[in-house]
Parts: structure tokens; sequence; C-alpha cells
DNA sequence: ACAAAAGTGTTATCGCTACACCCATGT
DNA sequence: ACATGGGTGTAGCGATAACACTTTTGT
């Protein structure tokens, strides 16, 4: 118990916690580990939801279809690091972003045991535009439905970050994350029904969603549609927030 | 583009992927990072649901609660790690464990730079039992409904940890793992009651569960209870499995 | 006139809530 | 006898699923 060396100082008063992996190496011994992040980006376009994937341009993997993702900086927090990623390649901040997963395998990155921490992004295409700088070519959206072998475990990071999608699409009104700012009813349902991958009655889900209370409906029509045009609507966060203090809650 | 020094040589060939941290610091400044877990131990006691909180016997919050954790080896999977904690607290290793969400501010930690993942396990307290160890009177369950000041950032661990425990007790039948084997339909309906908060209608909540077919009838009826002995159940989870392949889903 | 999607109303059924009531056991 | 929780039946309300139908626009 007082056989330590020096350098194990922090270790040495503490005859309790042995379960402790302090007592075993060396502190210093931990502090090897690299962070990164990677970022599912989510966007909802020609009725499916699609993901953007850069083309690698560095070893391992190289030329195969990746997440956007980085190193953590060691004086940056991890969640921003995700929103640094992200603006970096859509030129957005104010985007919806939400934790997933954090994957610690030993050997998932051949440089060095990096642990990433996976997040998605719901970006409104609309708003996106592909940035004018050099790796603006090798950046492409692909459908989630479509088989696309991506590198490193991001396979897995995406499949983990739709499912968890999908649960919270769910409960919370974080749908509309993906519409323009103002939509039609047709659109909304036609989002749900390609996030989901289920097909809704078109009346009852009307009357479920205008039931439910949080829908502006703006008094204006579509334009320049080859069909009726549609009424034009927009989510409400307020009302939404005050019918939730109320005891509301979203379900579909 | 080629005044690089030698030990960068990873980063020398790529021009394009600018946006990459990898272009502004040496890459091996980015290995200092240190991951430990922290592990939010759930058991079902005299109708209230607890978590195991440890004495701290070491600086930094000497002498506060706070969740078990500890570093992980460099050689080693978070996952891992977490379950060795688990195990070294309370010799379980079978015990229903999920990951929650990883914390990444940068001072969380006084002592370096620890990015730290959270998890809660599920254990039938029947089966625990205090480790006859050192450390073991340090160890004690807490109501999660008290109000204890944990160390670190450990409240925000256990708040999120109990959060997506709801959310996902609600839609998988996850709840047996705080119930022995055995138990009765009151039993099952005060745990849940315990976990959400809720007060269900006892002929309701038997019917509603009852009905969705995955409970074993055992014909067996409670010992030694001073009212009348209720009827004991099991979970059957092949049952179960068997009903999710045809598209049934728990939802409580 | 036709296609295509918007938008509305009706009905029948299923599920759930509320509530009342009886049963078995230990003290 | 009483307290305690186990266990069951039913009536009524409300949500919603299924489907038919009408409306408005562009071509």
């Amino acid at each position: 118990m007082k056989s330590q060396e020096s350098e194990q100082t922090m270790v040495e008063e503490q005859p309790k916690h042995q379960y402790s992996a302090y007592y075993q190496i060396p502190i210093d011994k931990f502090f090897q580990f690299a962070m990164s992040v990677d970022n599912v980006i989510l966007g909802y376009h020609e009725n499916s939801l699609k993901l953007l994937a850069v083309e690698r341009g560095t070893e391992p993997y190289l030329g195969m279809m990746a997440l956007p993702g980085d190193l953590v900086y060691p004086n940056e927090e991890v969640d921003v690091a995700a929103r640094r990623v992200l603006k970096d390649l859509t030129g957005l901040t104010d985007v919806y972003t939400s934790q997933t997963k954090t994957y610690g395998k030993v050997d998932r990155h051949p440089v060095g045991r990096v642990v990433t921490v996976g997040f998605y992004s719901l970006v409104n295409v609309d708003r996106y535009r592909p940035l004018a700088s050099s790796w603006a070519d090798n950046v492409s959206w692909i459908d989630v439905n479509g088989h696309v072998d991506l590198a490193f475990d991001h396979n897995v990071i995406v499949a983990d970050a739709l499912a968890m999608l999908r649960e919270k699409v769910r409960h919370q009104p974080i749908g509309f994350e993906l519409l323009p700012k103002k939509f039609t009813l047709g659109e909304m349902q036609s989002l749900y029904e390609a996030v989901l991958g289920e097909r809704y009655d078109k009346a009852n889900f009307r009357k479920r969603i205008i039931s439910m209370g949080f829908l502006k409906d703006l008094k204006e029509l579509q334009q320049d549609v080859p069909h009726r045009p549609g009424r034009l609507f927009s989510f409400d966060e307020e009302k939404y927030q005050h019918l939730k203090s109320k005891g509301f809650s979203f379900g579909l």
C-alpha cells in the first residue's frame, strides 16, 4: 500500500477505493485519449430524409464517404466542437442539434485511441447553401434509405442517430426543424411519413395536428403549384410552450 | 502547405479539408484527454427508486457523495469500464445497463480534461449484496426524490439519466429489471408509479398489462403477507420478443 | 377535361376511464 | 371485526380509423 513511486502521488492516501483504476497505473497514463465528434446532419428534400456525407481526403478510408466530424480541441467543449463542424460545413449556427451516443471501442480509429461523440442536426434545406470553399465539392446529400457504406463505424452512428430521432420525433414537435418556416399540412404529413416510414390517413392526420392547437394559420396560400394551393401554417413555439405547461404532450 | 515539421506527417497531404482541426495544431496535442464513466445504479426498494452513491475518499470533493465511477483505462472499452465499476461495487455482471449522455465541459474536472460518459443500471435489490470490502461502508442507497447534493456535475448526470429512464420505461418493458423474478401485479404497479411519478387505476392497470400478453402466470401465491396474497407473475422475455416481431409495441 | 393534391364530414368501433364491488389473509 | 391489498365487472365517453366526397388550381 505504500510501495508506490513518486509519480503516483495522487493515489497514495487512499486505501479504501481499491476498485479505482487510479491505483494500478500512474494517473498521467490515463490522459492519452483523443475525442472527436461526428455529426449526422439531416435534411428533408424531395420527399425523403437525407444526410450530409463528406468524401474523405485523408487516410484512413481515403475516398470513402464519411460523416462530417473532427477532433475536439483540448480546450474546446464537446458540444461546441459539434457546432463548429456544422458551421464549417453549412454556415449554419442556429440549428437543432442533439447528442446521440458515444463510441468508445478501442480499435475504432486506426490513428489511436479516439472516442467519438455522435450528434444529429436537423436543418432546413432551404437555408443550406454549400459553402464556396475548396472542400465544398466533396460534400453531398445522400438518402438515408439508400445503402451507402460509410467509413469507420459511421454506419452504426447513423443507424443509432436515426433510431433516436424517430423516437424523439414522435414525442416532441421537432419535425418542424426540417421544414421551411411556412408549410402546408400536406408537406408536414409527407415529412412525418418519410421520417417514420409510416403512412397516415390525410383527413385524420390533419384533424389530429390541428386539434393540438400549436399551428398558426398564416392565412396565406401556396404559390405556383400545379394543384389546388394549400394553406400555409407555421409552428407557434410560444403556443406550444404554453400548452405544454398546461399538461399537454405531443404524441403521434 | 509543405512547411510542416516531421512530427506532423499525418497531415501533410491534404489541402482540402481545411476545416479540420488537424491543420491548426499538431495531432499529438489532441491526445490529452482522459475518459471516465459515471454510473447511476438504480434499485427499487420500499416503494421508491434509489440510487447508489459513494462517499468520496479523495480530493476533490472529499467527503461528498458522488456517483460511482472511474477513469477508463487506455486500452479498455468505455462500456466495459462502466460494467467494471458496477461489478466492483455490487458484484453483479448481468445487469441491464444503458448509456445516457456524455459530458464534455472543459472545466468539469479539476484534475484535467476528463470527459465522462454517463450510464444507468437497473438492479434488483434482492440480488445486491454490498461487497465485503473496505469501501463497502462508504456506499449507500439514496432516494432519487430526496435532495442530495452530489460532487462534480453528478446532479445533472442523475437528472438526465432519470429523464431518459422515464422515457424508455414507457416504451420498453425494462421495468422488470428492477423487480424480483416473481412479482405481483400490485408490486409492478407500485414500481411504475414510483418511477414515473403517476398514479394508475388498479383495475385498468391490471387489464392493460395482462392484455399485453407477455406476463407468465406462475400459478403461485405470495407468502406471509398480511393481506390476501397476490398471484405471482414473471416477465416472459421470449413471448415479448415474439409479440414484438409481430408488430406489438409496449406502451404505457 | 383531367390530374393532383387540398380540404371536410360521417360512421362505427375500440379502448380506456371511472367507479363500484367482492375476496382472502393476518392481527 | 377490521385493515390491507388482491381481484373483477360494467357502463359511458372519447378518440380515431376507414372511407367517401367536394374543392381548387395548372395544364
